[in-house]
DNA sequence: ACATTCCATTGATCTATCTCAATAATGTGA
DNA sequence: TCACATTATTGAGATAGATCAATGGAATGT
């Protein structure tokens, strides 16, 4: 199971450098107070949809993925990696959450008491505005994601979701994915058998290098090509 | 085209009793300062995706649709009827409207400076409060809407616009929809053809009366049934 | 090393949904 | 009131994508 283990303190944190760069020194301090840190294995829940939301999680390290458990199947809403925080819009609703989150690799987390950030919020502008500044980056991400995911067939939704793998999660060309086939296909709305029919495709034509779990982008035009056409 | 007025003072107005609700008299008089009333006439643009965003709107009459103009086809976000507004979320990222907005009736709507708005959300923190709260909602909604329109199949869409019809929009059963069969469609991403088709399917199961542009779900049961089986 | 389990791959079939095309109905302006 | 334009409806054909079923590979524990 999950340990629970002392850890640093905020101010040395690299998650000062995000969202919490608008804190005073005091106000860090706080977060500190209240806050514990827990190590997910790959396939750990970190919490469920349904269920009660007392803190906020800040990814130290690792790789998790967001996900609506939907009619049957789930969709991935995003993947999450250091150092960004999961806060799910249930906080300011009715302290529930409408989304689960899940380790994929091995992963590091800080849950922040709830309370102590609602009051921050409520004390510091900077801070209010940078979070709803995240708010609104997130629903424009959730905008381009809808359009995608509606309006476009298999093959755009592919190349969408491998430029999201490689700009936003990996940050590097050839880069080793460590979600699976489902997880893909979760991503981009489709079957898993039909995720991988498309990685082939996009393989055969030359666009992509597929060794395994480790994608390159070969044709970056094609590509972006295959994303704009649907 | 449209023809500016001046209106009463926002102390009197019925906007005050949604988020304004937390402004203090002299905050509102601000608010009333920085503010013009335009009436739109059905199918008006009220701005388009892609343009600065130098307020945010408050509809006082009529109905509005919010939509984003993907590849081809266009998928409505929202309608919006009084009182609400409309505050995308481009203002606390760059200042552009990431969905257009057009009214569906005949619609009137304040504009306000985005300038005094940001401003009271960093000097009146349940103000802010309050906003953010909108803001989760608001996710919430394009979460179940996501869900609905990736995992379920057509008549189950339809179903779950005709609910949001009656709840949301109208507040009544038979409901008289001023709305196109093609906004229909662009409501439950799917052709105009096919929306008419599942209307017409659910009309011959008894499902619902349909006549012209007038709806009544008869049989509110089986259409849960349907909007739950995908 | 071997068994077991999970994940990836491929092929064949089936169906939900789109597109195209034609017709009907409704509204609109002179 | 008539012509024109827009919107709604219906049918037939085409297809993107799902589902089902079988097989292959890799990882994991004993």
């Amino acid at each position: 199971m999950n340990k629970m283990q002392e850890s640093e303190n905020c101010k040395n944190c690299s998650c000062k450098t995000s969202i919490f760069s608008s804190l005073t020194p005091d106000e860090l301090e706080q977060i500190n107070q209240g806050r514990y840190t827990v190590n997910y294995k790959p396939g750990e829940i970190l919490f469920k949809q349904g269920t009660p939301s007392p803190h906020f999680v800040c990814l130290t390290k690792g790789l998790a993925k967001l996900y609506i458990e939907g009619y049957g199947k789930n969709l991935i809403l995003a993947l999450v990696k250091p150092v960004d925080y999961i806060f799910g819009p249930g906080t300011y609703v009715d302290n529930r959450h409408y989304y689960s989150a899940a380790a994929v690799d091995e992963t590091t987390a800080c849950l922040v008491d709830v309370n102590i950030f609602k009051k921050l919020i409520r004390q510091n502008p900077d801070f209010a505005e940078e979070f709803i500044q995240r708010l609104s980056r997130q629903a424009i991400f959730n905008f381009d994601q809808v359009i995608s995911l509606t309006q476009k067939q298999m093959p755009g939704r592919i190349a969408d979701v491998l430029f999201y793998l490689r700009e936003k999660i990996y940050g590097k060309n050839p880069f080793e994915i460590s979600i699976s086939r489902q997880d893909l296909a979760d991503l981009s709305g489709m079957s898993k058998e039909s995720s991988i029919r498309i990685l082939k495709e996009l393989k055969d034509e030359g666009i992509l290098k597929v060794t395994g779990n480790t994608v390159e982008i070969l044709n970056e035009k094609q590509l972006r090509q295959i994303s704009q056409t649907g």
